[in-house]
Parts: C-alpha cells; sequence; structure tokens
DNA sequence: GCAATAGTGTCTGTAAGACAGTATATT
DNA sequence: AATATACTGTCTTACAGACACTATTGC
C-alpha cells in the first residue's frame, strides 16, 4: 500500500442526506472484509483542512462537488471505536500514519462529524477504495451501524432541522423551476410533519426568497401549479443571516 | 521531560467566560516563552475523551470541577497554526507524543472549541506547568491573540448568547437566593442588551424555572427586593429540553 | 360530471414589546 | 422630604395556527 500521510487517531464522517420525491435517506456503506454497515468516513491529510477532507470523503462515493457540508458535533471518547462484533482478524485494518501502519479497528478515534443534504437521484454510487458496498436507506431503515454512527445519524438529524429551520434550502434540491407543492414536500419530508398549505404559502413568500413566475405546469389532471424560482440575492442574504424561524 | 502518550495534531481550546458583578471576561494566558495571549488549551490523552480533556485543561487553570462545558466547533485547517509574529526559536517548543518530540508551534493542530461560563469572582488562577501569566480579560480589552484564537471567541460568544437564549442559566453564577434585578443583570450582561424589567420579570416567571420566596434582602436607601430561587425540577427539565426562546 | 389537486383569506389566541406610575427603605 | 431602587399592569401589534371553499385540468 502506498504510504500516504495521514493525521493520526483523526477522521471525518459525513452523514450524507439525499432527498428525493419525499423520501429522505442516508448514504451508507460497508468496509471491505467487514460486513457491518457505516458512514462513509475518511482521513485528514497532513495538508488538508478537515472541510476538505470531508468533501474529498463524499466526492469518493456520490462523485457530487459543490456540497454544502455543515459541521455538526466532534466525537471523542476512547470506548467509541469498540464495538464487540467485529472480528478482528477479518477487518480490513492495516492503514499507513505517517510511515507506520495503525490499526484502524480498535484503536482510539477522535472524529468530526459532518453532515450535508443533496439530491440523490441523479447521483451514480462509486465505491471507495476500501469499500464493499455503498447504498442509500430510508431513515426508518437504518440497520445497527458500526461504533456510534446511529448517534451520528441522531445528531446530524437535529441539526439538519434546526438548520432547515432557520436558514433557506433547496437550491440543490429542487429544480431551478418548481411549484409550491414540491417545495412543501421537501420541507415536510425533512421536518417529517405536515405543514397547512395555507401558512407554507404566507410564510415563505414573506420570507422573499421566492419568486412566482406567471408560467403554470402541467402535471396531470388538475389544475396547475405555478412555478417559482429562488430570489437570488434574498436566498443568499438569508443564508448569511439566517430567518427568525421557519417551519 | 517525561514522555506522556497524546494524541498527536489534535487539542482542546477553551473559552473560559467568567461573570462577576456585571462583568463577562476571558480567562486568556500565555505560554512561557512565547510572549502572546492565547486561549488555555491542551492535548488529549490516549485514554481521555475529549470532554474530559477540556475539563482537566479548565481545571488546571481555575482550580473549578463541575464545569458545565459546551463544545462549539472543530477548527482544522493547515493554516491556522501559522503565525507570523511567533520567534520560533524562543517558543517553549518539544512535547512528547507517542515517544517522538513534535514542534508544537507552526505545526498542523485539529482543535475543538469548548466554553464554559462560570463566576470568577472565587477562583484563584493557577498557572499551568508551561504558562507564564493567565488572567481575566474583559470582552472589550481582548488583545491580538495567537492563531485564530480571536476567531474562536467570537465563535464561542455566538454559542454562548444562542445557549442563554434557550437554556436557563445562572445556577453556577447566582447565590443560591437572588434577586429579580440580580438575575436580570446577568443576562443583560451576557446578551449585551438592555431588557426591559417588566417584561423581564413576566417572561422568566412565565417560564416556572423561577420560585419567589417570602423573603426580602435589604440592601441600601431604597424598596427591598424580593428573593428568589431556581425550581430545581423545572431548571433540569429546561436543561433538557430547552425553552422555546427566551430574550 | 367526476376525480384530483391547486389556489387563496379570515379569524382567533398568544406572545413580544412599548410604556409610567406607585411603593418602600434609608438618610 | 429627598433619593434611590423595586414593584407591577395594560395596550398594541405581529405572528402562528386553525380552518373551507373555489378553480382548473384531464378523463
Amino acid at each position: 500500500m502506498k504510504s500516504i500521510s495521514y493525521l493520526s487517531h483523526l477522521s471525518v464522517d459525513n452523514v450524507i442526506f439525499g432527498y428525493h420525491n419525499k423520501q429522505l435517506k442516508v448514504l451508507l456503506m460497508k468496509l471491505r472484509n467487514n460486513g457491518h454497515w457505516m458512514l462513509p468516513g475518511g482521513f485528514v491529510k497532513e495538508d488538508e483542512s478537515i472541510l476538505n477532507a470531508a468533501k474529498r470523503v463524499a466526492h469518493e462515493r456520490t462523485g457530487l462537488d459543490q456540497l454544502y457540508l455543515n459541521q455538526f458535533k466532534t466525537y471523542g471518547d476512547p470506548q467509541r471505536n469498540k464495538d464487540s462484533r467485529i472480528e478482528k482478524q477479518k477487518v480490513y485494518q492495516k492503514y499507513t500514519f505517517d510511515q507506520k501502519e495503525v490499526n484502524i479497528v480498535d484503536s482510539y478515534f477522535v472524529s468530526i462529524g459532518y453532515y450535508t443534504l443533496t439530491e440523490f437521484s441523479k447521483v451514480e454510487i462509486q465505491l471507495g477504495p476500501v469499500d464493499e458496498d455503498c447504498q442509500w436507506f430510508a431513515l426508518d431503515e437504518i440497520p445497527h451501524l458500526l461504533y456510534d454512527h446511529n448517534q451520528l445519524i441522531k445528531d446530524a438529524l437535529i441539526a439538519l432541522r434546526f438548520h432547515v429551520d432557520h436558514y433557506p434550502i433547496g437550491k440543490k434540491l429542487l429544480e431551478k423551476k418548481f411549484t409550491m407543492p414540491e417545495i412543501q414536500a421537501l420541507y415536510e419530508t425533512i421536518l417529517e410533519k405536515s405543514i397547512d398549505r395555507r401558512n407554507f404559502s404566507k410564510k415563505i413568500m414573506k420570507s422573499g426568497i421566492l419568486i412566482k413566475l406567471d408560467e403554470q405546469r402541467n402535471i396531470g389532471a388538475h389544475r396547475a401549479p405555478y412555478l417559482y424560482t429562488f430570489h437570488e440575492e434574498k436566498y443568499a442574504e438569508a443564508l448569511q443571516n439566517g430567518i427568525a424561524s421557519f417551519f
């Protein structure tokens, strides 16, 4: 194996949320020779920022660039990398750090948690160099993951929902032009609650981030919905400064 | 120097806020042979959680136990430990990690930021083993600090204010029994804004975390204020679940 | 005309924020 | 009496949340 210098005892873990058609999923992977599902993660190179390390990890699996990553919490407890289910001898376990090989299983890693949210319908999953499998999982079908990764997902969800509540989303999740029911479904799916149509529309229009277009989209045997786009400046400003409270 | 095993390239930095008598201060220190003020920080032992590492760092300087620490952000950029003002040869710079000596200056450290808030009047500052000086600084008198530590303080303040806005504080900052003006001054100082007396009292009483006692405190040539204590259960519950929005 | 979905306005309750006059303790 | 600080209630306004009928399209 080629010797690459990574910071030892440090990793990044990514909770990659994917949205498509009223479904919210999480990207999970299996390490070769390991057999347990886990979050995509990786290590930090000696000359790399932690944010770029997290972006690289996400890019390796999804091919996506320009992801909007959010750091949500850092985990560091000597017990967190113990998992009694691991058969140590079978595990892909040697990794070169600073010229010496290290057991990546069962040794203490401090891990920086990031999450991101993306449209998953066009993502073609690629396996990383040490991956055996990689797939999207619906939130209610997440298996028991390695280490503390189930907890990371819980924490990331809380952070994501908080974010959605205070900052605009949707630019990378919806088409350029979208309907009010579409963006409402996005919010409802992420927040896992239903929102009154009239109140939703009132509120989001008042925030100013949407522009109503003089176009409609014909979909099915019913009244055609109007199309909207994001107001670029207002959207960017709200992303900077936040919105008092959204939904 | 004794060989202690620490996780390399990883540190914790503490923003220790101290409140006393309408003043909010930050504890800063100077490293021996360095000459620049910085946040108290330290390294993580091989068998230690990052939270305990941060507690140990705070304990070393303040002697305080049972601090309520909050992790707010992790910093990791190869550029963050560069500081052109450092005279490298003069710096206390050798530290033993994993049996080998490492330059702690100018090498890449990922740092986990914690903040805490404590009453500072009874704290007797102790110098850590590598400290030259350690003192409280008012927020508007903070000098230019090493590395990105001024930014850490900014971020910690935002996190602290957010926390104060959504969770109860005061148990470790006020005496067992306190007056309404006292707790209001605490909020006003931390949030750096004045709050209407009538609205403050209305709001905090409605939250249920205060119990009005049938006692008054005689202080000075004016009407005696009533005393209050925290409602233990309500306080604990609010600390768990948060309060919609406070001030 | 039937089925399906989109569009829209009003009312009510609650909470935030502005605001001023009275009460009490000390000297 | 004068000074200093504490105590308290009402009004206005904005927003959240509940709620129902009409409009359009395809078949």
